[in-house]
DNA sequence: TGCAGTACTGTAACCGGTTACAGTTAGGCT
DNA sequence: AGCCTAACTGTAACCGGTTACAGTACTGCA
């Protein structure tokens, strides 16, 4: 493997002038860049990235910490991170955390030791010492954010958004709207539920429907706790005539589990998701449901932690992207 | 931020005894080890890896090249790499190519400037000049592997899964089989297309039915291909009793489509799909697939490259992991 | 011709680790 | 005490880039 000095020696020039080759030919003058190029060519020289970041003390790369990979919805949002990564020249490193803590703090190390100069958290917790940090410190987080976080977040309104759901449902004729919770319990913290409950229940106020405990079901984001609340929602009495769950899959598994029990969607009974996932429009009836901008949740976390580290950040910012209700076919008006 | 020589200075050793007590405690006397240890907890000292790796011109980091990370398979066989690669110390940097040899090319700059030490490619082609290929290459293909590749590579037996799908159609009675393959055309070239063509082709062959062109319709693995097949099956004369779809997400567009025209799946036509994704259980009917061992092939083309790195590798390795015929309720015997 | 100024170039220090090699110390043995 | 060996330690070079600074060559002008 060739090095500058290598390649300075073939052009018979110094190492300086390569490295001023490589990095703004304009400095050089017209006979050693040509001499310069020809003996990168002829020794196939590719400076050492892994030396020269280590003089400039930067890694060029990124860390993601996304909870489970998996979940197509946090694909799309990577696909965004890694998309103006690729724009602006930062590798994207990626933390499969499986909701670990520990795992986290693992991969926490990598900024840590300098292997990463920056994380983009999709989960509502910072990894490491909050007490230390600054909004200098190149954190971003991402889809789950505290509402009273004190760095940059990145997400939508979820209030609203569940909100818009939920008066749509009691729009179109419903009064018992039953809702399919994310995790919210003492080991498993999730601020995306806890606010789309405030949006469904602010609804229900809104229309002067009580709460019914019965009618809020506990879930944790997967197919098959959408399959095992089916049979919940049914021994409900008097039995909900629709259910805002609160992501796509559980929704998915909740028709399934409602359809394997002999009910027809939506006319025994409505089911609206959350995500707007690519399935979702393929699920029988197609779902309805809230569309978020995930790929552009990714692309700005990223615009915003390069800010960060490239200087430019004055103020945490805090933004929050716009969310639609798509209606389709797994809503409809009770049967009176 | 402190480095080796702070640490140094306040232990009162020298940096060469910090570095042996961080790489090999037992190198050095209790009583440097304990002063070493103090002054690294007072300093908050962190080894800056930049530097490390540097010198030891490793970057502990591979590139993952991955045609389209929000595809749930995909993502699996990358959590599979992920996990290896948590364990035995390296970073999985994400490559999401979209397709494009283009950026398949910009990204694997990653290898050639030390970036990242090595690739796992999930696409069928070699990013680089592969006449300079060796045994020594750290290059793994997964997922999609040529048949003569002459490198590493990790997959299943596409021909005999698609054989066994095929096989078992017929068995439950089925003689009008129709196939809805992956892209294969003069731009995009698919082996695993392929593969399960030739598996296919082979079961009808065994069992004497002569083979159908226009059975034949040609996708692209996305749910819209799907649907959009469903019309083109419909107007086969006669019209095929069961599809085999070459992936999962095609079988779930396909049935969506086939339902919306108003037939019944498996009762007026047998879907089968491939991969066995977290959805194919929860579709409307619970599809008939083959289960791809997807985080297995990560790990295995994980420990394959890290084996290469290592130097462990003595012979181009060619993995072929089992598969199996996952049978729901999507296929039924045909009415006759 | 002399001088200033511009354009370019080269030398060598530097980044923060690792490690070869030489040196020091301690302990055991005669 | 004197010597040998084992255990440990320190000095300084090294990895391959970047860049401050000093130096050189050339141009234009008086």
């Amino acid at each position: 493997m060739s090095s500058i000095r290598d390649v300075a020696q073939k052009a018979k020039v110094s190492v300086a002038t390569v490295s001023r080759y490589l990095n703004d030919p304009e400095k050089v003058a017209k006979k050693s860049a040509e001499a310069v190029e020809q003996a990168i060519r002829q020794l196939n020289y590719k400076p050492n990235l892994l030396a020269r970041n280590f003089f400039k003390s930067r890694s060029y790369s990124i860390l993601v910490l996304v909870p489970n990979i998996a979940n197509p919805f946090f694909s799309r949002v990577i696909r965004g991170v890694e998309d103006i990564g690729q724009q602006k020249g930062y590798a994207v490193l990626l933390g499969d955390t499986r909701f670990s803590i520990e795992r986290e703090a693992e991969y926490f190390q990598r900024v840590e030791t300098r292997q990463a100069e920056g994380v983009i958290q999709l989960s509502p917790n910072f990894p490491g010492d909050i007490s230390a940090y600054t909004p200098s410190t190149p954190f971003v987080n991402a889809c789950e954010c505290l509402q009273e976080a004190p760095y940059p977040t990145v997400n939508i309104d979820n209030t609203d958004a569940a909100k818009t759901v939920t008066d749509y449902l009691i729009s179109i004729g419903h009064r018992r709207i039953g809702c399919l919770l994310g995790p919210d319990g003492p080991t498993m913290h999730s601020p995306i539920t806890r606010d789309r409950l405030r949006g469904y229940q602010q609804a229900l106020s809104d229309a002067s429907i009580p709460l019914e405990e019965q009618y809020l079901i506990p879930g944790d984001f997967s197919l098959q706790s959408g399959r095992d609340a089916s049979t919940l929602f049914l021994k409900c009495s008097p039995r909900p005539t629709a259910i805002f769950c609160m992501n796509d899959e559980m929704a998915f598994g909740l028709v399934q589990g409602l359809k394997s029990q002999g009910l027809s969607v939506p006319e025994d009974m409505s089911v609206a998701g959350f995500d707007d996932i690519e399935f979702a429009q393929y699920c029988d009836p197609a779902l309805t449901t809230i569309s978020q901008p995930a790929e552009d949740i990714g692309r700005t976390a990223m615009r915003t932690l390069i800010n960060i580290l490239e200087g430019g950040a004055d103020a945490v910012q805090r933004h929050v992207l716009p969310t639609q209700l798509i209606v389709r076919d797994s809503t409809a008006a009770p049967i009176t």
